[in-house]
RNA sequence: GGGCGGUUAGCUCAGUUGGUUCAGAGCAUCUGCCUUACAAGCAGAGGGUCACUGGUUCGAAUCCAGUACCGCCCACCA
């Protein structure tokens, strides 16, 4: 670096340091003696690009891995994505169909081949994204859930946990989402209260031979074009309104098909009309009284959420225009009493938005009653602990309540179900397809190859990526039969930190947990940190549709990657969400030209061997070594509890007021003047210490500036430098300079209200025990002749007061004496009433008699130290007086 | 409906088992400065009944109870 702008260019820096990083393969980790710290990456979508929520979470892993570095441990981050089967394949299919393409019409393995095209093209966008974020990761080590391998992993898993008789095959009413045709998981419906109807419908008594008596019962119901699957009318038994019902048979309106009134607690009296259509078909609840009375189930609504055939009615229309439309049929028979506004919750698809349809279909289950007690108590026990530790509620809510996890998807996009029909019916559960056939040899040993049929469906992503920090270092999986032990995984296995948002706490975290503590017998991760949301500064979500969200490229663009790490490290504390706002990269920013700008300062002295060093540097050296000592430990403190803004803004006031606006301004030669070798080598000593202090936040800026503060060679880093160690100090040193700071700040007000000029030099008289090697920092900083004396005599000027020294500065200007005797009076009152509390206290015998020896003392220090001011203050007023 | 968390300066948040002069920080605001590294800067200043009400205690932002508001998670009263 030969010469230095007067301001930090990002730009310049940033892609130069990457390069040398990469070329140096500084972020590569292979197993060695070190200790690991260990961290895979939140895989983001393969097709996803870069958002602020990433930015928020990558810098964070960065944050965390570069100190790990450089404390010494071997750092390894594992990068990597995920297949997102859903999203992903909703993706090709839209693609498709601008090509006019069904995906039914073209088959499985070439829309798979779409599909792999798809992700050649935009997938792994985001991993670029990543390195111009600074991120440090492996990417030596990159994987993706659907690489060979890594499904692999996820094959033998299923067949390990069907062998274990863990995963069954089940009928159940499942979510189904009628556009993107599969089922969900139950974590995937989000309940939203929707405006709807309460559409109020009579239903005539039968006669007995299918025929409408006059006697009538009203249901009422928010999907009037399901009553064609009604198997039945349900009371609660205890409801004396209905009991004339019992034994009843009534008619479906418009179909006029006969079906019982049954009884059941389920149904709540004072809701509704307190008759309840049961719809076994459509409605969770309604299934299971179906189950309970035998009734039959009987599906009107398709995979496309149309009518079909079995409703007589309406057939081929979509349930919405269905339900709009058979109001107006049943208006027309007379059938409908009324219509109320209703407000009710409604289940839509996470990734479509569709309105859920409940669906009865047969489903591949993992049964978690075993996975969950065993991942609650991972974390009960505190293996794994969680930041903030009030997660720690939800979790175990959701262990004591988790259901079987529904790990089927009727996607092609993923792992197809290793599970193989013979013509019968009957299946087998293998790996391969080879595996299959023998097996199913061994029940009919006439069967061919093709006579199996694999199953149509895919498996869960989460599927996946529930074993992510097992099978990134070995995919085989030790549950595998032939499974062989493996370096990495017993190295890396378990990692350390694990940096994710709560929205995915049951998705992944609970589940990379279960699978953890089952294959390999122990936690995948010591801590879970989990961020908050990043919303905009006015509260909202970030998203696409309300625009609110920067593009974080951009930003890069514009302030430079440190610069935006800064800016979200800024405003964030763990577990809230994250109030994003561009003025905090700009803050980001101008540090970095702090941090730019200092060095230019420093760079530039001209060192005088021969020089002594000035009295007033040597105290700001002293001091600020004990600084660095006091505030390495105080960051260290901070790390360890992962505050990570906490530990960021120390650092920050520890660089920014601390060294450059006291110790090198102290130090500061006047100009034009050479400073001796001793304050210069501290000086470059201390900012290299500071640089590698930031490193972990800042990587670019410090490793420019790093590279440049000293003779470096080819492969020299400062990601490999050791974090800096605090060391034992002398607290009085600390403590006599913050005394004359308070004596700097003093004169600095004083010039202030009084209007003098910085540059206009003063003569400052101090009385009382000061030390009187910090008079020529004083005398600097303050730019002021200092005398310790111990009466101010005749002088004229103002006077002020610290802790209990008294400092007067002398004006040859007139001073408003009333001015000052007011102020001091206020000073006295304020000190009187101090002591008078403190005093109330000491003499409240409760109070000397309870209170830890420590307190008793500290209050009478106070009330010593208030009186000598006020006898200070006393003798100054009377001296004002006088000189009246 | 059930559970959990929150409410401290204009904004975002600290405040570590009740006790150091405890009411803090950063940003924002205001005042004065182009002082030879930095105006993306320097030096100062103002600003809060710690949501409300009661209780425990010698002592409460901190512990307890209730109230109000906010947020999150779980749960399809059709």
């Amino acid at each position: 670096m030969k010469e230095l702008a007067a301001k930090y260019s990002a730009k310049e820096v940033e892609d130069k340091w990457y390069a040398y990083w990469l070329k140096n393969r500084f972020f590569h980790s292979e197993p060695n003696e070190k200790q690991p710290y260990t961290i895979v990456i939140p895989p983001p979508n393969v097709t996803g690009i870069l958002h602020m929520g990433h930015v928020l979470n990558n810098t964070l892993n960065d944050v965390l891995i570069r100190k790990a570095r450089m404390d010494g441990k071997n750092a390894c981050w594992v990068p990597g994505t995920d297949h997102a089967s859903i999203a992903t394949e909703s993706k090709v299919v839209a693609k498709l169909k601008d090509m006019g393409i069904k995906k039914e019409d073209i088959g499985r393995e070439e829309f798979l081949k779409h599909a792999w095209d798809w992700k050649e093209e935009h997938g792994g966008i985001i991993l670029e994204q990543l390195r111009k974020l600074g991120c440090s990761c492996d990417w030596d080590r990159t994987r993706f859930t659907m690489e060979p391998e890594l499904s692999d992993a996820v094959i033998n898993t299923f067949v390990y946990f069907y062998k274990k008789g863990w995963i069954y095959k089940g009928v159940r009413m499942v979510n189904w989402d009628p556009v993107a045709h599969t089922a969900v998981s139950d974590d995937e419906v989000i309940h939203k209260d929707t405006k709807s109807h309460f559409y109020h419908l009579k239903y005539y008594i039968s006669d007995g031979n299918g025929n409408p008596t006059d006697q009538y019962l009203v249901i009422a119901t928010t999907r009037p074009e399901t009553i064609m699957a009604d198997a039945a009318i349900c009371v609660n038994p205890k409801d004396e309104r209905h009991f004339w019902l019992k034994g009843k048979k009534v008619l479906i309106p418009l179909i006029n098909r006969e079906i019982p009134v049954i009884e059941d607690d389920y149904v709540e009296m004072d809701f509704g009309t307190g008759c309840l259509k049961v719809t076994p078909a459509h409605d969770m609840h309604d299934y299971e009284i179906g189950l309970r009375h035998n009734l039959p189930v009987l599906e009107i609504i398709d995979d496309s959420g149309c009518l079909n055939e079995k409703a007589e009615i309406l057939i081929g229309e979509d349930r919405f225009v269905a339900r709009k439309k058979i109001c107006k049929m049943l208006e027309e028979a007379g059938n409908l009493v009324k219509v109320e506004e209703y407000i009710s919750p409604v289940g839509y698809s996470e990734r479509t938005d569709a309105v859920i349809e409940p669906k009865l279909s047969a489903q591949w289950f993992l049964k978690m009653e075993k996975l969950a007690s065993m991942a609650l108590e991972t974390v009960e026990s505190g293996r794994t602990q969680f930041i903030p530790e009030k997660y720690m509620n939800t979790y175990r809510h959701w262990m004591e309540n988790a259901r079987d996890w529904c790990i089927s998807r009727q996607l092609w996009w993923g792992q197809r179900i290793p599970a193989w029909y013979l013509p019968d019916g009957k299946f087998v559960v293998e790996s391969t397809a080879e595996a299959a056939l023998e097996a199913a040899q061994a029940i009919d040993p006439s069967i061919k190859a093709e006579d199996l049929r694999q199953d149509e469906d895919v498996l869960d992503t989460w599927f996946s990526s529930w074993l992510w920090p097992i099978s990134v270092f070995d995919p085989q999986m030790p549950g595998h039969p032939d499974h062989k032990p493996n370096a990495d995984l017993a190295y890396y296995y378990p990692t350390s930190d694990l940096v994710t948002g709560p929205d995915i706490i049951f998705f992944w975290v609970a589940r990379m947990i279960m699978a953890g503590e089952e294959f390999m017998g122990r936690e995948p991760f010591s801590h879970v940190y989990f961020t908050g949301i990043v919303r905009d500064k006015i509260g909202r979500k970030m998203s696409k549709t309300l625009g609110n969200s920067p593009n974080p490229l951009d930003l890069i663009e514009n302030y430079g990657a440190d610069a935006v790490r800064i800016g979200m490290l800024l405003c964030s504390s763990a577990g809230n969400d994250i109030f994003y706002d561009e003025a905090q990269v700009k803050q980001g920013a101008a540090f970095c030209n702090k941090i730019w700008n200092s060095y230019r300062l420093v760079k530039g002295f001209q060192v005088d061997e021969e020089l002594a060093q000035a009295p007033a540097a040597k105290v700001a050296v002293d001091w600020f070594r004990a600084k660095l000592s006091d505030t390495v430990a105080l960051v260290e403190d901070h790390y360890s509890k992962f505050r990570i803004s906490d530990a960021l803004m120390t650092i920050y006031k520890l660089f920014w007021d601390d060294y450059c606006a006291w110790y090198l301004e102290a130090i500061k030669p006047a100009f034009g003047q050479p400073v001796d070798k001793a304050t210069y080598d501290a000086t470059l000593y201390f900012f290299e210490e500071l640089l590698k202090l930031i490193h972990p936040v800042m990587p670019f800026i410090t490793e420019e500036l790093w590279q440049d503060i000293a003779e470096r060679r080819e492969g020299d880093t400062i990601m490999y430098a050791p974090t800096p160690k605090a060391e034992a100090f002398d607290p009085e040193v600390l403590k006599s300079f913050e005394l004359a700071a308070e004596i700097v700040n003093g004169v600095r007000g004083t010039r202030n209200q009084k209007n003098i000029a910085p540059k206009q030099q003063l003569s400052l008289m101090i009385k009382g025990a000061f030390h009187s090697e910090m008079i020529p920092l004083v005398e600097k900083m303050a730019n002021a002749n200092v005398q310790v004396v111990a009466d101010f005599g005749a002088a004229q000027g103002v006077g002020f007061m610290v802790r209990t020294l008294e400092a007067f500065i002398v004006l040859d200007t007139l001073v408003n004496v009333e001015e000052e005797l007011e102020k001091s009076q206020k000073e006295l009152e304020y000190q009187q009433k101090f002591l008078a509390g403190v005093r109330a206290k000491l003499s409240n015998e409760r109070f000397t008699a309870n209170a830890p020896a420590a307190v008793i003392e500290n209050e009478r220090k106070k009330e010593a130290d208030s009186l000598s001011k006020i006898e200070i203050l006393e003798n100054k007023i009377n001296q004002l007086k006088n000189s009246k």
